[in-house]
RNA sequence: CGGGGCGUAGCUCAGUUUGGUAGAGCGCCUGGUUUGGGACCAGGAAGUCGUCAGUUCGAAUCUGGCCGCCCCGACCA
């Protein structure tokens, strides 16, 4: 591709409404373009990278036996509302009339569809396993569209669907695509994480998500670095306290071991644990934190240490709810005559729940049920009783339940995300086949989702310097990047000789022929971030040379000079090592 | 949906407080000088000031409605 003839149009300074790094590098190279919140246009490299991404996809999916179809992205609501979807997904359904008033929408996801197509084309065990998935633009009309091509209300994805005749071989299935998954993130160059993702909501039995380590992800995650081990912090259960713990934790406590009687403490306008913990010269780990939820019609009070978050995804698993939100300062006055910041366990009427740390303290202080007072040498069990279960959220250095190590916390973007879903729709639908006994089963499902786009944003982020983005070579619109210095006869005639030969050998190039000074077309290569850049200028010309540089040479100076001659096969088995390196990376 | 902010040239922004008829840098066009890391000189084109209504002799500027966008939160297969 001659750069002269290309639309790239590259900017000096990002819109000022790009804020993270990828949505920033993309707008600047040229890559995508904004038509409203959430909706983006590709532009021909924006394209290019989405293809490459799509076709690393679509052959570790061809090759895990999976049938690639095209579903519908317009919809009309009759599935949905057999699932029950077409009310319980609410505003974030794209929805629509036809000119007959008949209710449509756009497919935010396609398991009724799917279900609707394997009901009917599938009716015996004899045809089972299948494995379907497409690629296809889904829509949703999410509260807070963020971050360009990360959270869009249009975005690719690839979903795929399994059909099985039991849930252990729905688990192989699982396994398969686990595989295949994994084989995609090690082929694209992506630092990521495996993880046991909050799979409840979907009535499914197991799942992951693919995550992939940025500091700028919404998700958070707890890792181990020296196992496997990685779960979303969300279903994350923190470790048991070990008797070794409660005493490490009360070390700088005299007589920690005789706890005294419960006293009152004035603490007048205190109301938070750093306020108290400072005004009282003790440290936070010392608390009970006490908290109101509502928990549909209920309302309980949760009890933490002071340097403990509650998890609110186990809490609510723990109360059986769907959902749980901290009580506003009205309903917890209502229910403890206190003010917010004042409540504690002691004396308190109604349900409470602790956290295992928590319950392991040998004393803590906490409110008194009154305002500007607290309580101290309060001991649970003895002053108070509580349910007590796991409900904090992990911190880092906790132990791994897998090795014992330290955990680790990092930040990532959910990118893909494989469940077994077990016959959630296919009884819903009644999609269902007969057994060897003739008898009618329902379909065992698997569903499994990657953003192709959010995976091209997620790159981005993760692969870019200074100057712009570092593609890896899997994703690259293009592997090189020849940047022709001046018009001389001999450089032109160099470039065409070299961009002839690549072709010869399949691979595309970016050619930058435009007559501009050197700066500005170096300012270009760096912003657009192709793996390989050749210079082919009168100066090593001479010595018949041309300059090889891997953008991931931070250094912009530092070339390699190579001959012109063989400079095309040095090129092809430099991209050759690059693929299998990547390719060949952890598939277990 | 709650809180905050923004909307002026293709992009980044000034001008709004105190109303007087629109500016800069970058980009773009023309000519010239330049040419190995975002050159320089000269000239030029380009804006319904988001939109509608109101106040006023006069509105980018004041008032109200609407629309759009961004950030934090809530929410999120």
């Amino acid at each position: 591709m001659r750069y002269s003839k290309a639309l790239i149009p590259t900017l000096k300074e990002a819109p000022s409404d790009a804020i993270s790094i990828s949505h920033i590098l993309l707008m600047r190279a040229g890559y995508i373009r904004r038509i409203g919140a959430g909706i983006y246009s590709f532009l021909p490299l924006g394209l290019k990278a989405l293809r490459k991404i799509e076709e690393v996809v679509r052959g570790e999916m061809n090759q895990a036996g999976s049938q690639e179809l095209l579903l519908p992205a317009i919809l009309p609501a009759e599935l949905f509302k057999e699932s029950g979807r077409w009310d319980k997904f609410g505003d974030t359904l794209f929805r629509l009339k036809d000119r007959k008033g008949g209710d449509y929408h756009l497919g935010p996801t396609h398991e009724e569809t799917i279900t609707d197509l394997a009901r009917r084309e599938i009716h015996s065990y004899r045809e089972l396993p299948q494995n379907w998935y497409q690629v296809q633009n889904k829509y949703r009309d999410e509260p807070r569209p963020r971050g360009g091509l990360l959270r869009g209300r249009e975005f690719l994805m690839k979903d795929a669907y399994s059909f099985d005749a039991s849930e252990e071989e729905a688990l192989s299935s699982y396994e398969s695509m686990r595989l295949a998954y994994r084989r995609i993130f090690d082929r694209l160059g992506f630092r990521y994480r495996m993880v046991g993702a909050d799979s409840g909501a979907m009535g499914g039995s197991k799942s992951a998500e693919f995550q992939v380590l940025v500091q700028s992800g919404e998700d958070f995650i707890a890792a181990c670095d020296s196992c496997e081990y990685a779960e979303n912090i969300e279903v994350a259960a923190a470790p048991r306290p070990s008797t070794s713990d409660a005493t490490a934790s009360d070390a700088t406590a005299p007589d920690a071991q005789t706890p005294e009687a419960v006293e009152e403490i004035a603490t007048p306008g205190r109301g938070s644990i750093e306020a108290v913990s400072k005004f009282l010269k003790t440290e936070p780990a010392k608390f009970l934190k006490s908290l109101i939820y509502t928990a549909g019609e209920e309302l309980v009070m949760v009890v933490v240490r002071g340097d403990h978050e509650v998890n609110e995804i186990r809490l609510a698993r723990e109360l059986g709810v769907d959902e749980v939100h901290l009580a506003n300062g009205k309903a917890v006055k209502e229910a403890t005559g206190s003010p917010i910041g004042f409540i504690g366990p002691v004396g308190y009427k109604g349900r409470i729940l602790i956290d295992h740390d928590a319950a392991a303290l040998s004393e803590g202080i906490c409110g008194a049920l009154k305002n500007d007072y607290h309580l101290a040498h309060v001991v649970p069990g003895r002053d108070f009783q509580a349910e007590a279960a796991s409900l904090r959220l992990v911190t880092a250095g906790d132990a791994c339940p897998k090795c014992g190590k330290g955990l680790s916390i990092y930040r990532g973007i959910e990118a893909g995300h494989i469940f077994v879903l077990g016959t959630h729709y296919s009884e819903k639908m009644n999609a269902v086949y007969l057994d060897e006994a003739g008898e009618k089963r329902p379909l065992v499902m698997g569903c499994y989702g990657i953003g192709i786009s959010r995976l091209v944003a997620s790159l981005v982020e993760q692969h870019h310097d200074d100057s712009g983005i570092v593609w890896p070579v899997a994703a690259a619109p293009y592997p090189v990047h020849i940047t022709q210095m001046g018009t001389s006869d001999a450089v032109v005639a160099a470039v065409a000789k070299l961009e002839r030969e690549l072709e010869e050998l399949g691979i595309e190039a970016l050619i930058d022929d435009r007559d501009l000074r050197p700066g500005v077309k170096f300012k270009d290569a760096d912003l657009i971030g192709l793996p390989w850049r050749i210079t082919i200028g009168e100066r090593s010309l001479k010595e018949g040379q041309v300059e090889l540089k891997p953008r991931t040479e931070p250094n912009p100076k530092a070339a390699q000079a190579i001959p012109l001659d063989g400079a095309a096969r040095h090129l092809a088995e430099l991209i050759a090592a690059a693929t299998n390196l990547s390719s060949l990376a952890k598939t277990n």
